[in-house]
DNA sequence: TGTTTAGTTTAGAACGATTCTAATTTATTG
DNA sequence: CAATAAATTAGAATCGTTCTAAACTAAACA
């Protein structure tokens, strides 16, 4: 057993209790990022639960309560490339402020205008019927519904 | 006939070849907004053809390139009260970036992720058939659909 | 193993979009 | 025509984000 796997398999241990939670270190591996303690302790945080969604600002918070360190330089490109590799989804809601959806599944969303909680719509409490064609020379990446609301009064 | 009503009429000839434009002057006062030359000639720029979608920046070099002195500040200002007074409504599309869009009736928008091309879909093209409900404490302001394209190669 | 190499993290600088500030200018009111 | 209220402006400030280059750490390899 290398050094490699002897450490993968402490940190894995220390950081499941027993979950599983090979997956996240399958998908670094697929998209060639080293599993350092940042990125696994970042994708704890974000992985633990279901449903998240989160801002560069606020995991930056929460990790360093948590008593994890961390840059913020580190938070947004730990961001970018769990995007890229699929353990995220970025969220468009708000211009100027970028979220990101712990839910990678095709879901859409409800914004609270007011509040900034940003929550996942059950698929199958929404349907469209789309029925524009893509414009000359592109092809439909994906649909996205925002459903907007504001508190009462 | 006050100097005011003279003026603005002037200005009206001078903006309009006599199309209809006093819409714009009628939002505007209804908004408490006092028709300047920097709001008219924007307004002109803007809502002379049906459909645009500009960012700040954008409007603000048109402007400059059509001979309109007017700074940022206002550019900025203006897009604001503009959407404020229902003669804009504001698109996101891009954290990062705001879009606004002359067309305010409701309807949904195809998005370029490569090129930053923005367009309406024509509203018979596209339908919601089922709405989830609202959050407890909350109302539904508004939905948004962005069909996201990619160039093709 | 120890060394090399390649990838990662970091603090802080830089950046782009936007908002703010306070002084000046302009429109409206009386 | 003066008084006052609102709008414009240049430039500073701010915000979220990205970049930079140096220090660090993981993986590969001898």
């Amino acid at each position: 057993m290398t050094l490699y796997i002897q450490a993968i398999a402490i940190i894995y241990k220390i950081m499941n209790d027993g979950r599983p939670y090979s997956y996240v270190l399958e998908r670094l591996k697929t998209a060639r990022l080293r599993p350092t303690r940042q990125r696994l302790a970042l994708a704890k945080l974000l992985l633990e639960t279901d449903d998240r969604h989160v801002t560069a600002e606020q995991l930056h918070c929460e990790a360093s309560s948590a008593g994890i360190k961390v840059s913020l330089a580190t938070v947004y490109n730990t961001l970018h490339q769990f995007t890229k590799a699929d353990l995220l989804r970025e969220v468009v809601v708000e211009s100027g402020r970028a979220y990101f959806d712990t839910n990678t599944s095709e879901h859409h969303h409800i914004f609270n205008q007011d509040t900034g909680e940003l929550c996942d719509i059950p698929d199958e409490t929404i349907s469209v019927l789309v029925l524009p064609d893509a414009p000359e020379g592109t092809k439909i990446d994906r649909v996205e519904i925002i459903v907007r609301v504001k508190s009462l009064r």
